[in-house]
DNA sequence: CTGCTCCCGGAAAGCGCATTCCGTCCGTCA
DNA sequence: TGACGGACGGAATGCGCTTTCCGGGAGCAG
């Protein structure tokens, strides 16, 4: 029993298909009102729900948002995926969805899936990698985005810029292919700088020994995240913290802590404790399980701060120190550019002190 | 610039649309290699993508995959997404997602958005709502359900059947015209079978004063947990439980616990402390909290355990004892079978017992 | 050497819909 | 009363692709 179609409403209706059409969408020609009452029965007794493809296929828009993040399970991700969500529901439009692992090689799929299925517009989330083994999928990425970009697509950017191996030192990605259609648009996190004020923050609360556990190398929201923070050491002249780098998620955060054990227990003794900045969530949760597993808790024996504020740290014991990032609200705005075009309202971000860092006392 | 389309990489090629068409996708007819070779040449050189869009007009097969769930950021509905999203990468589909807030009216929407999209499957999580003021809604998705079905579309159902307010006391749904087409799978989570483990389990802990902390009437989920719980508590002999009712959230859980207090208190103060079942684990996390805010600690002074075992759940102190679903192998085969046809694996689950519910000693 | 089959490329007909373009009818104004 | 403009339905075209159907050439057997 394949769909009824809207040759078959205009037929019971008596009406051509052209009729029909104009009746059933909002065109700008509105038929009379006893020919339109006639075509809306026809077409609820019939149950006729339009092809989408084919609407899409004859009008040039398709109704489609993609969104692409690493991993939809990662709270980080999937708050964002809230936002993105509710914004789209509200405009309209329906949601395509892929879970990268954050391989840009993956990433670049995705954009082309997303290309091949005409999405107005995608959104891009999660960090990118500057490693140098991933130049060739990044300039693969980079490439198709800006396909999809040159056929009338918009693309925006929920954290980071698109990263172009190719292009050293200059600013904005050189080739002049590039230039066709509506340039990417990027919501900057600004991790530097919210990292550097957490550095200042907790030097304020009177931590002085900084040990940060990081990503992997190369992976720019942990390397902005490291750097910032170190800025922010230095510029109240406290000593740059020593970087342990780990897998950036639970786990590694977990490992990281393990190896730590020694160093902050003799810390906790010598009556200097270790402040660890995990520069994310996760990786802080990490921390505190292993640490705590070793007998060693925060505040009292060391302070431990994270980055991203998720939900999942709302009955995390003990409250965590992090920087909050309001990823629903990213996720909306990223969103409503991408589908509207408006200027995205720059992501916030702010410093939420919590009993992890309980100042020494 | 618009984007390049097959006629064009065929009229570069020197060859007819039929051909590049044969060539560029997986047809029966492989032409001859010279000619093929010239094709492929001219669709990289031209860089063409197929539109996916007049694809699946003219097959009749969007490979595109539907899910709906009640609220993505909710780490039970993001695990699940997790595996179907990758069985649907594996399968070769992409993802279309809607987030409903768990109401039939937004389901029934998201279901008639996929049909109109021509989803080739749609998997549908989350609880029911039997509730009475549901019934139009619920008849409403039921009906767009079938339709979906009718046109040829597959559906599983991960967690609990559809619900039809007209069918009394009827197995199965009984208008005839719902016999067309594939009729929707279920993958069973058997709810109440695994809350009457759970209530078995903590009877032989010693537990013996039981507390539930339910979502509204009429959740099918929560209502199926509460009658498994009670069902186990009589099996052993032991006196039912007083129900509580919540949002099925952890602020549900919060609220729920702060109206418990004097009564759970007094128990310990007995020595005969509470055990609190919450019917799931964000609703227990509330309870946990709660009740830590007025000073009362698990498993010292109440045991409280859970449902479903969300990856949140890792790193929750006390660890909590719940039952653990196993959500994204559920997602997986939900989505297999949506798309391949294959009887799905039924849902397993498993009692987890922790520090939360700690035998009184 | 003729006749038949098989194979392969191209022409053409849709898939379901939007939309441009036409023809017609009506109303209006001179 | 005649001419003209506007409104409204319908016919037809095309969106980009798949697939059936054709026709011609090559290969083979008789």
């Amino acid at each position: 029993m394949p769909a009824v179609t809207l040759s078959e409403v205009a037929r019971a209706a008596g009406v051509s298909p052209a009729t029909a059409s104009r009746v059933l969408n909002g065109s700008s020609r509105i038929p009379g009102a006893d020919i339109a009452e006639r075509v809306k029965a026809a077409a609820a007794a019939l149950g006729y729900i339009p092809n989408a493809q084919a609407q899409a296929l004859a009008r040039s828009s398709s109704g489609l948002l993609g969104l692409i993040v690493h991993d939809i399970a990662d709270p980080y991700f999937s708050s964002i995926a809230r936002g993105v969500q509710s914004a789209a529901r509200e405009l309209n439009k329906i949601l395509l969805l892929t879970s990268t692992e954050g391989t840009p090689s993956e990433e670049r799929l995705a954009v082309e899936a997303f290309t091949s299925r005409r999405a107005d517009a995608i959104v891009l989330a999660g960090s990118r990698s500057t490693r140098p083994e991933d130049d060739a999928a990044n300039s693969a990425l980079l490439r198709e985005a800006y396909r999809y970009l040159a056929n009338g697509g918009r693309l925006v950017l929920a954290g980071h810029d698109l990263v172009d191996p190719s292009a050293h030192e200059s600013r904005g990605h050189g080739d002049a292919a590039f230039t066709v259609g509506t340039p990417p648009v990027l919501i900057d996190i600004p991790n530097e700088s919210l990292a550097c004020r957490l550095a200042r923050a907790l030097g304020g609360q009177g931590h002085s020994r900084f040990l940060i556990v990081a990503g992997p190398e190369g992976l720019m929201t942990s390397d902005l995240r490291v750097a910032g923070f170190q800025r922010g050491l230095a510029e109240q002249g406290l000593e740059s913290a020593e970087v342990l780098r780990a897998a950036f998620n639970r786990d590694g955060g977990f490992g990281a802590a393990l190896e730590l054990e020694d160093k902050v227990r003799e810390a906790a003794d010598s009556g200097n404790p270790y402040c660890i900045f995990a520069v994310n969530d996760r990786m802080a949760m990490g921390v505190v399980a292993a640490l705590r597993h070793c007998g060693l808790q925060a505040p009292a024996d060391y302070a431990v701060a994270g980055f991203d504020d998720i939900n999942t740290l709302e009955d995390f014991i003990p409250g965590l120190t992090t920087v909050r990032l309001p990823l629903e609200e990213i996720g909306r705005s990223a969103a409503e550019a991408a589908l509207t075009g408006a200027d995205p309202a720059p992501a916030s971000g702010e410093v939420v002190l919590r009993e992890s860092t309980a100042p020494a006392s």
